[in-house]
DNA sequence: GATGAGCGT
C-alpha cells in the first residue's frame, strides 16, 4: 500500500489524513507483508460533476474490506485536480525515461540544464514575448528621461550593479493585457494593435498642446529611506517596470553633494504610479524598507517682488 | 527623518 504511493497523490489536500493515518498505522504496525498483499488504492475522478471516487481495501478483523467512497470536490480542486492528472498522464522524461517501476521510486540525483528565462533586459527590447509590455514601458521611460535630461545610459557594472531587485510578478502583465484606462473612451489605437500611443493621446490627457514639461510635475510620487548610494539609474530600474517615468528627481544636499534620502518620481500615468506606491512602499531595498506615498503637492516659489 | 531645481524665450 505504502509502497504504491505516488507522488502526485500526496499533492491531493484531501487525501492528507488519510495519508498521515495510513503512515502512522504501517510505521507502527503490521508486518509489511500483510500490508503489500492489499490492492493498491485507486481514485477515479473527478468526473465532470465533481465527484471523486476512491476505492481501497484494508483488513477488518482479518478481513480484507473494499471501502467505496465517494468525494465531491470543490472548483478549486476540480481545477488543481486536472494539472495533477495532467501531470500524472505525463510521459517520462529526460532521464527518467526508460526507468522501471523500482528506479522510479527511488530518489536519485540528476542534472538536466533548466533554462532560466531573464525577467528583464535592458538592450534586448525588441522580443515579442510576454514582457514586452515591460519592455516597451521602460524603452519609453528611458527615451522620455534622455529627452528630460536624465541619462538613458546602459546599464554598467557602475549601475545597480550591487541591487538585487526582481520584478514582482505580481507585476507583470500578460501578452495582450492592457493597462485599465482610468476615465472615458479608450486611446486612438485599436487596443491591444500594440501600437504605441504617445501620452497626450491616451485617456486621461487633457487637451491637445499639453507638452511634457506641464506633465512632468504630475502623478508625483515620493520615496523616502532610501540609502544614501542609490542612483537615479537604480530608481529607474525599480519604478521603471510599473508604467512610463517622466522624472525623477534625487534630493542631494548642495554643499555636500550627499544623497537626503528621498527622491521623487513622476508617472506618465496615474494608475500606474498608484500601482508602484501599493506595490513597493513598505518594499525591502539595500537594507532598509522604502516609504512610497504621493507626494504633497511642491512648494510655490516665492514669488519675486516689484516689476 | 525628510516634500525637489529652475524660469533662460
Amino acid at each position: 500500500m505504502v509502497s504504491m504511493m505516488r507522488w502526485g497523490d500526496t499533492l491531493e489536500d484531501d487525501d492528507f489524513d488519510e495519508l498521515t493515518a495510513q503512515a502512522l498505522v504501517a510505521a507502527n504496525a503490521a508486518p509489511a507483508k500483510q500490508v503489500e498483499k492489499l490492492p493498491p488504492k485507486q481514485v477515479f475522478g473527478p468526473d465532470k460533476d465533481g465527484v471523486k471516487t476512491i476505492v481501497e481495501y484494508k483488513v477488518e478483523g482479518g478481513h480484507k474490506v473494499k471501502v467505496t467512497k465517494k468525494v465531491r470536490v470543490t472548483k478549486k480542486q476540480m481545477k488543481t485536480n486536472k494539472g495533477v492528472l495532467e501531470r500524472r498522464n505525463l510521459g517520462k522524461f529526460g532521464e527518467a525515461v526508460g526507468l522501471n517501476a523500482e528506479q522510479e521510486r527511488t530518489t536519485m540525483s540528476m542534472t538536466e540544464d533548466i533554462f532560466l528565462e531573464r525577467v528583464k533586459t535592458s538592450k534586448d527590447n525588441t522580443r515579442k514575448d510576454e514582457n514586452f509590455d515591460q519592455l516597451q514601458a521602460l524603452a519609453t521611460t528611458k527615451a522620455l528621461l534622455r529627452m528630460s535630461g536624465i541619462s538613458g545610459k546602459p546599464d554598467g557594472p557602475a549601475f545597480g550593479a550591487n541591487k538585487a531587485y526582481k520584478v514582482p510578478a505580481s507585476v507583470r502583465r500578460g501578452p495582450g493585457e492592457r493597462p485599465p484606462d482610468e476615465d472615458g473612451p479608450s486611446s486612438l489605437a485599436k487596443p491591444g494593435s500594440g501600437q504605441y500611443v504617445p501620452p497626450s493621446l491616451r485617456a486621461g490627457a487633457s487637451s491637445a498642446g499639453e507638452t511634457m514639461r506641464t506633465r512632468r510635475d504630475e502623478n508625483s510620487v515620493r520615496v523616502t529611506n532610501l540609502s544614501e548610494d542609490t542612483k537615479e539609474q537604480d530608481l529607474l530600474e525599480l519604478f521603471g517596470p510599473f508604467g512610463a517615468i517622466s522624472r525623477i528627481y534625487i534630493a542631494y544636499d548642495r554643499e555636500t553633494r550627499e544623497s537626503r534620502g528621498f527622491a521623487f518620481i513622476n508617472f506618465v500615468r496615474k494608475d500606474e504610479a498608484q500601482r508602484a506606491i501599493n506595490k513597493l512602499d513598505g518594499y525591502g531595498y539595500d537594507n532598509l524598507i522604502l516609504r512610497v506615498e504621493w507626494a504633497a503637492p511642491r512648494e510655490p516659489r516665492p514669488q519675486q517682488e516689484g516689476r
